[in-house]
DNA sequence: CGACCATTTGACATCTATCAACGCTGGTGG
DNA sequence: CCACCAGCGTTGATAGATGTCAAATGGTCG
């Protein structure tokens, strides 16, 4: 557990005996593939995060579309930003079985404003968050759709690595285009011998990565 | 100046003298009309407080093709997050004559490290923007047109009052549109009485609210 | 083996960007 | 005072990209 907290990136500045002191006050829960640990709306009384699987934030709309909005992984938070607007803005699925490590509202903010160190971590990786956003935003309202499925791939790839463990479906809402539109992407990506031909089922597989790398960086502004 | 900082969120729950140290620290500077306080990628080494006028966060590419992300007016802090990022990830162009007060980005961090309440209010800030950001997104993916401009005409409005002093083309970027395509919407939107007619150029007046916001509730999720 | 779901392909509809032309308005200089 | 100019606003025609619908294929798991 401790170990967790070490590589989480907003804890990383502190002492051990400060991430200890922290770490007591953390509870373990686990959720089973495709549960919610929280839904969209629900009162953010927590702050959540990962030890083990992974975990989708998302924003289903009844109507079935979904715009995907990260994948987390050990050592990131879910949504904590939620812990000051009041209630999560995104919904948090499992995409396999979860661990989490849970630490209540006030006791979090209790630590927030004790350790600037810990207060100013949150503040870069806010940061970092809103800039990914905003470039992204700039991509999405720019680029055509294959620069953003490419764009899509890099990111996640540099996260998860090579092999991603995702449905295209999956794909298309972390994109923002239809299943079927990725999915004629990703068959231009074969044939240019960018994206593997065998994969399985729900996995997508990256062949070159610097051919997928050169293909979203003919369009302008390369910041 | 003083007034300037108490106005700014982020310094609301300081005290007078905190917020007296801070502001000895300020410096004014003057931007006339069209120029840039500063462009993406310039490295960030000064917080900028907006105390007067009005300006266009935005990132516009070589080929002409603007995406506004947000305008700002007293109070607000210019990409304040670029400090944390180390370079300016939007453009700040004055759209009135302006002026601002800018601290030197050790000074001020060093602040946020000494005052829990500034860091928290930072934190808060950041958590709305992102929020926000979030919200924008998808409904970029997911939103036709006619409700995004509607959208985007209730965000201004919410912040500027119900006469918005911008060009079409203007109101395009912060919709991501094309300006013709955003003219026709509000074509239609004055035909059905929710924009007025009359309107000077560069001249955007909002007539029917409340038509305004019902027209962008119909979708799903209106969370 | 059979059912089910993911993937793929094709045809089609439609939205939106783009290109082009024109009118209007306000400012400027003769 | 008038004519002209430049920029913004508006409208129409058109093409292209992408979403949608429908159906076939193929893989996986019980």
């Amino acid at each position: 557990m401790i170990q967790t907290f070490a590589n989480c990136q907003i804890f990383r500045n502190l002492s051990l005996g400060e991430i200890k002191e922290i770490s007591s006050r953390a509870t373990p829960a686990h959720y089973e593939r495709g549960s919610f640990i929280f839904e969209i709306g629900d009162p953010a009384n927590y702050l959540y995060i990962m030890e083990k699987g992974s975990v989708k934030l998302h924003n289903m709309s009844p109507s079935g579309k979904g715009v995907t909005f990260e994948i987390s992984k050990a050592g990131d938070t879910l949504n904590g930003s939620a812990l000051s607007t009041g209630t999560y803005f995104v919904s948090a699925q499992a995409l396999t079985d979860v661990t989490v490590l849970r630490i209540a509202r006030n006791e979090f903010f209790g630590f927030v404003a004790k350790y600037p160190n810990l207060a100013m971590e949150i503040i870069h990786l806010l940061s970092a968050r809103l800039k990914t956003e905003y470039k992204r935003m700039a991509a999405i309202q720019r680029e055509e759709v294959e620069q953003r499925v490419c764009r899509s791939l890099v990111a996640l790839a540099s996260k998860f690595g090579t092999t991603l463990s995702m449905k295209r479906e999956e794909l298309a809402d972390y994109t923002g285009t239809a299943t079927e539109t990725t999915i004629r992407v990703l068959g231009r990506l074969k044939r240019a011998g960018i994206v593997g031909c065998s994969a399985h089922k729900g996995e997508i597989v990256i062949a070159d990565m610097d051919k997928l790398r050169a293909a979203i960086v003919d369009t302008d502004d390369p910041r």
